[in-house]
DNA sequence: CTTGACCTTCCCATGATGGGAAGGTCCACC
DNA sequence: GGTGGACCTTCCCATCATGGGAAGGTCAAG
């Protein structure tokens, strides 16, 4: 199998694969003659794994992590919730973060009026007037 | 004020300070004898505009057009409304996709024994063994 | 005059991915 | 046999926003 057929069936782009050779994420392939790597079904297995982590939002690193504790039979399965968990906990920060941003946001255009005068209280808002106390909505 | 002080009055490193600068965000500042970055309040409130919009999650580019119509004495609040709509939609998009990657992750971990044993049901999902009912997807 | 805290520009790195050029290879079809 | 197109290879560059750090100039206080 050619690369082209491997990121087909992983569902990883071509450069990708290379990428993640480069890096070390997977074993450099064997070439045949032509010098163009070959893969079997194996490597579309862990292509397609490192796909799904990446799916589910951990980053190379956590991804090698996986991978490594996934070939390796006598890991814990503490070790890979350990890692699932901090993912998690990552998540949900970021995620309150932006939910943070959304109820602000929300806030200043629910009070601008959206029409063709030049007054606006999200500009307001960015240039530190602040008249527009953050106060949750009574419609939450 | 030098660009040390405009950056302890806005919350901007310096780096950054002259980043916006040089990809033409903020206009470049005049010189002392020395070759110093002079900075005045004016150019503080606009850093600090700056600021707030990347607290928001805006982009540069967006926070570029932001800072136009915040100088455009004649624009209309629809445009600037206009913006944080899109940008709010942006940031749910990616809050829902990060909310759906927690819920799978809590359900991988709830069912992870996470002990000594090696066997993982989260290790499990990501090699596509895919016993989870919750949303397993029999992707051939 | 020295020391240290500033300032300047310039280059490099991040993380994950894509774009594209320049060149080699393979296969199917005429 | 030749040819065209669909592959493959490596290499460089771009993204987005930010930081690190080197090498060198400047200024103020001691």
């Amino acid at each position: 199998m050619n690369i082209g057929q491997a990121s087909d069936a992983s569902g990883v782009s071509a450069k990708m694969i290379r990428y993640y050779e480069q890096i070390g994420l997977i074993r450099p392939m064997g070439r045949t003659g032509n010098n163009y790597r070959v893969y079997g079904a194996e490597e579309v297995h862990i292509l397609r794994f490192i796909k799904r982590a990446r799916n589910l939002g951990f980053s190379l690193e956590e991804t090698e992590t996986l991978l490594k504790l996934w070939q390796d039979k006598g890991r814990t399965s503490a070790s890979v919730k350990e890692v699932a968990e901090v993912h998690i906990v990552d998540l949900e920060r970021r995620i309150a973060e932006m939910q943070g941003m959304v109820k602000t946001l929300k806030h200043l255009s629910h009070c601008c009026s959206g029409d063709d005068r030049p007054n606006c209280p999200i500009l307001d808002d960015l240039a530190g007037v602040a008249p527009a106390p953050v106060r949750a909505k009574k419609r939450a």
